[in-house]
DNA sequence: CATGAATGAGAGTTCATTCAT
DNA sequence: GATGAATGAACTCTCATTCAT
């Protein structure tokens, strides 16, 4: 499905706004008037609120396809080399779209699901998952990684810490007297933060390795 | 503040909703519908929708209250005790009031915040911050924990967890065939793996125990 | 029909909202909190809003009667001293009553008139003009007045002078420069005025004693 | 500020009704109901039911301006044909917009006034003053007119007289048995009085001329 | 192809009144 | 006799969408 620039150029507006005031909370007429357009156009372009809100997941679910294939295949690494990639990349791939994951995770909190957008998630974290799973079997079998591990908790450690990150980062901003740092600096502090933390973790949880080191 | 018995009844089914669909997509009537009362009672009880869903975080910020002073209390238990029954003392909470964390969540989620429900959020955040940081505290000085200890990211993780897999449980349901468990049964089992998880996570990353025991 | 002391009260607060915002902009819970009651006194006092208005009708329209009759019945006065007199009672009465007369003047002004208070206007207005209709025959067949006056609308200049002062009083202050003087002090100086004037026009149109001065 | 034909229908029939019910007494469904609209148009032209009233104030206004100016140039009318062609114009305005002025009237008896309609009638006002007052003073400069004319009262008696025959008209048709005329008859009638009544009052009152005269 | 006008449904809230005590 | 709880209707306004052009 391809989408025109003005189409592309509605459906940014819309997911900031989503993310800000949820999508119920979010007028076509709040998003027309930021977006500069008439109205009617978000009816013309996408057919319906619920269908633009599903147009945003189509953008934003192709875009983030097959970028995570090619860690996997590169033979130099090792495998905990491979988890901390990967690690980093869900980092930015989560801190670089906070308005889109926001309104993912929203989505994920509701009952009421939009079945093209469940359907997306779906099939995204399946693909996450196996990923993962392809990942930690190959340090598995070479014994750099412990036997016995629960992928599908480790991965909601992975995700859930860093959304909970993102969710309250005002938080831990006023928390760690960062408030002085613009925008941008703190973004930069989080990730750098959150990618050896989470490193940390996966080390200690997944890895033999500092069974060796001490 | 004190609530009547409808008050409450209003409440709790407004929780349910909220959770379910948002607040800006849970309407007064759709209250009023599910609760078997008239319309304008919501009105009539809390002065308007923005005030009912502030009643409801008073009442359930005001529970939450004095639970967890009681664990650092018992002086017979070890600090990795003490965080182990944290843990599973959030767990129970969280798991326990699925709706009005959810809500909570979503609340985080927003930038356009009531200041009222922000500062529940942000008290009953720092109240946890100050007590977790105590058992910390007095852990690294008897030795048994780890000095450099990032408690605002260990304490995103713990919640970071458990929302996540709170949020994704379906999922996690299907992912791991329990289709055939009952949803009582699921939420203990989850509660398990969560309990399980979460303190070995914490065991490896807080503590020095491991040291010795390997 | 009487009011106790309570209906008296409620009177009181109605009559000045009344005044204020109008009829249907007042609710009975304006009332009700003003006059310290609880909202269902109205209805259980007065029957309803409606009847409450009628109520204060009867009230102020069972005052005014038999004030003016006395003027007449004094034979030491002059036609035109009875003319005088009887435009300074109309001044105190329309000037010290102005929340009851505005609310009988925007009742005037609608069309959807309550019958009961319509049927008082009537009968009040037909009062005066019968009134003023043997002060007026007397001084004709006395000769001190004119033949051929048109006692509506002298009656109607009588009253629509006071109650155009009484509505535009803010701007006759503004437009002479009398902002300095306090409420009380401003009342008895417009009183005076429109004395003074309303006078000297009845004198110049219904007498004939200025040819003699003159 | 322009107003399109169905903006014009609309400001029209809530004309009428605001003159029949009062504005608080008006509502936007009644309105839209007899101007055979949606509901929601009122909304959708005006932005709400309050900014309809200072449309219709704007339209009314902007209408009535620069219509008496033109009397005061004409250089060959004396004084007291000038007093009494501005008469005669205040009594075709006020009796052919009788709707219009019932609501302003209405509006100055209100205490909770809106602002910009206040400042529409205070504008009024002191134009149709300094109009007045010039009008005056050109007449004492010339002797014919007499000096201390309380200019604010005359105005109040002018449009007091006015104002006050338009709200009570029913009753004067009642007592003057002139229920036989057609609504348009009664209105010229009722006209013709007017102006009689008013330029005698007025001649008497203003000008010298009748010592001369007597 | 794109637009602004227009719509009916539904939003939250307030209304005058009634009911049970 | 008096009250506070509760009601259903009505309020103004905004919603997502459709229509005519």
């Amino acid at each position: 499905m391809e989408y025109n620039t003005k189409q592309i150029q509605i459906i940014e507006v819309a997911e900031r706004l989503f993310a800000n005031k949820g999508f119920a909370g979010t007028s076509v007429r709040d998003i027309a008037q930021e977006a500069d357009i008439n109205v009617s156009m978000i009816s013309y372009y996408f057919g319906s609120k619920e269908k633009l809100i599903e147009a945003l997941f189509n953008v934003r679910m192709v875009e983030s396809r097959s970028r995570m294939e090619n860690i996997l295949q590169n033979e130099e690494l090792t495998p905990l080399q491979k988890v901390n990639i990967w690690i980093d990349t869900v980092i930015d791939r989560l801190m670089g779209n906070q308005c889109f994951y926001n309104i993912m995770m929203r989505e994920q909190l509701s009952a009421e699901r939009t079945p093209i957008i469940s359907d997306h998630i779906l099939e995204l974290k399946r693909r996450n998952i196996a990923l993962m799973n392809t990942l930690i079997t190959a340090g598995q079998e070479s014994g750099v990684f412990k036997k016995n591990i629960d992928l599908g908790l480790m991965t909601t450690t992975l995700y859930g810490t860093i959304n909970q990150a993102i969710a309250t980062q005002d938080f831990y901003k006023k928390i760690n007297n960062l408030e002085a740092l613009s925008d941008e600096e703190f973004q930069i502090y989080l990730k750098r933060k959150l990618s050896v933390h989470l490193k940390s973790i996966f080390k200690l949880t997944v890895s033999n390795e500092h069974h060796i080191q001490n």
